[in-house]
RNA sequence: GGAAGCGUGCCGGAGCGGCCGAACGGAACAGUCUUGAAAACUGUCGUAGUUAAUAGCUACCGUGGGUUCAAAUCCCACCGCUUCCUCCA
């Protein structure tokens, strides 16, 4: 949720953030409108409430005698009462309702535009250059017997695997070297739910549009989570956060599910688009004044983890009409996948600037003593995919793949992954 | 799954339907005293909305409904917690 004294102060920038996301400018002059109307319904029922309180106390004072013909008074009022408070309720329902619409206000300097317009900020590493015919992870997987996505269809269905042996443990590897990385720089991990409760889920801005991107469990009424990003988020809602020994950040690990109901037919050969994976992610509550150096923070360690991983990779400036509603500004890290000759995001980060703890309500008490909300970032620092990246920039002549070096003490000091004959029957063979 | 109990401010903990935004204790903050500290004493001490306002008014005692002129206090539902039994990784 914006900021409303933003909203009744200057709409005009409210209205030009949704022109570039290409979002509904004519919701600010509907909030305006009901902002008002809002305010002067709540001053009729406050001024009554006033009235009726202070006739409360009559009543109460009155002899006895007197009190019957006083209480047949009061219940007049109340009646009017309780008309206003229906009133004064009707309209900041009618706010809200406009409000958790209207979408975060981007930060100066985002690329106006959809999808197709983000701004390349750089290029690392270099890209391989094979002298032998390159295979995709797929290949790669099955003749190492790691990665088993014909088994995970036969018991669950597509974009469903297992990874098995040496890609069970890099997938695990990958993780602890990411969590290591994270607690190092200060992040404390968290092991988060994935079965949230609908009003965390809402609250984090994740039932709007995409709802239909979430798995839901109509018996428990509970959703299965996409991100630990909604644990992270509604860790602290309702809560004064103490930010005066810096800023609080939490590395959460959890596995992700995603129904990807919008994607059919889209990367369904092999692990890059799966109904579930695992995920560390990084989140950061911060005073609002410090978000934009977080943002950097966060991305640089997102590229470090990258350079550890021995991966190319390229950074986005994500153009305004492809943030995410809570988003103010989103970078992507895009590593080179040679199968497909083409750059794929392996980590994103958003500044939420003070949108998302608005909404949940996360507040830190300022040096004056007044609260205020906070500002909320995330951003990936490791995934299943980035199994893909790195067994095909990696693989060599000989079918085998080099590990990357920092992963290599996760792995009992394993340099290499080697194809040997596998003992387990292919499925259907 | 069965049974009982409980949810009040930063914490503990009172609270006959009107005098309760809420006793009392602790913590915290400011001051007095002190060379300084501790102790003692004095004071301050919830959050938010509205408003030009740190004035006033309004709301909030788990959440949402209801009863009443009036609800922290009565009724209902939900959520959560605790204990016991049952079950279980």
């Amino acid at each position: 949720m914006i900021d409303l004294t933003l909203l009744r102060e200057n709409p005009d920038v409210v209205k030009a953030s949704q022109r570039a996301r290409g979002a509904d400018e004519s919701l600010v002059d509907q909030a305006v409108a009901a902002d008002e109307a809002r305010r002067s319904s709540l001053q009729q029922f406050e001024v009554l409430r006033a009235e009726q309180n202070a006739f409360g106390k009559l009543v109460a004072a009155a002899p006895k005698d007197e009190k019957a013909a006083l209480v047949a008074q009061a219940q007049d009022l109340a009646a009017k009462v309780k008309a206003a408070d229906a009133a004064a309720a009707e309209s900041q329902l009618v706010l809200d309702t406009v409000m958790w619409k209207i979408e975060n206000v981007v930060l100066d300097g985002v690329p106006v535009g959809g999808e197709d317009d983000f701004v390349v900020l750089r290029e690392v590493g270099e890209k391989r250059a094979f002298d032998f015919e390159i295979r995709d992870h797929v290949a790669i997987g099955e003749s190492l017997d790691i990665i088993d996505i014909e088994r995970g269809a036969k018991i669950s269905g597509s974009r469903f695997y297992f990874l098995k042996g040496w890609g069970a443990r890099l997938e695990l590897a990958l993780m602890s070297l990411a969590l290591d990385q994270a607690a190092a720089a200060g992040f404390t991990a968290l092991i988060t739910p994935t079965l949230v409760r609908p009003e965390v889920m809402a609250g984090t801005g994740f039932l709007g549009e995409h709802a239909d991107e979430i798995y839901y469990l109509p018996a428990d009424d509970l959703y299965l989570t996409g991100t630990s990003e909604v644990a992270l988020a509604g860790y602290h809602s309702n809560e004064i956060v103490d930010l005066s020994e810096g800023p609080a950040r939490y590395a959460g690990w959890s596995t992700c599910y995603r129904r990807e109901a919008g994607s059919h037919g889209k990367d369904t050969r092999g692990i890059l688009r799966v109904h579930q994976f695992n995920k560390l992610e990084m989140f950061s509550y911060i005073e609002p004044e410090q978000a934009e150096a977080e943002h950097a923070k966060l991305l640089a360690w997102q590229e470090e983890m990258l350079q550890k991983c021995e991966l190319p990779y390229r950074v986005i400036d994500t153009a305004a009409g492809d943030l995410g509603s809570s988003a103010a500004r989103k970078f992507d890290a895009e590593a080179w996948v040679p199968s497909q000759a083409s750059y794929r995001e392996l980590t994103s980060t958003s500044n939420c600037t003070t949108y998302q703890a608005r909404r949940l309500n996360v507040r830190y008490r300022r040096e004056d003593g007044k609260t205020a909300n906070v500002a909320t970032l995330n951003g990936t620092l490791a995934t299943t995919r980035w199994l893909v990246a790195i067994l095909e920039n990696h693989q060599q002549i000989d079918g085998s793949v080099l590990i990357p070096k920092a992963l290599r003490p996760y792995l009992g000091g394993q340099e290499r992954i080697e194809p040997k004959p596998s003992k387990t029957p292919k499925a259907g063979a």
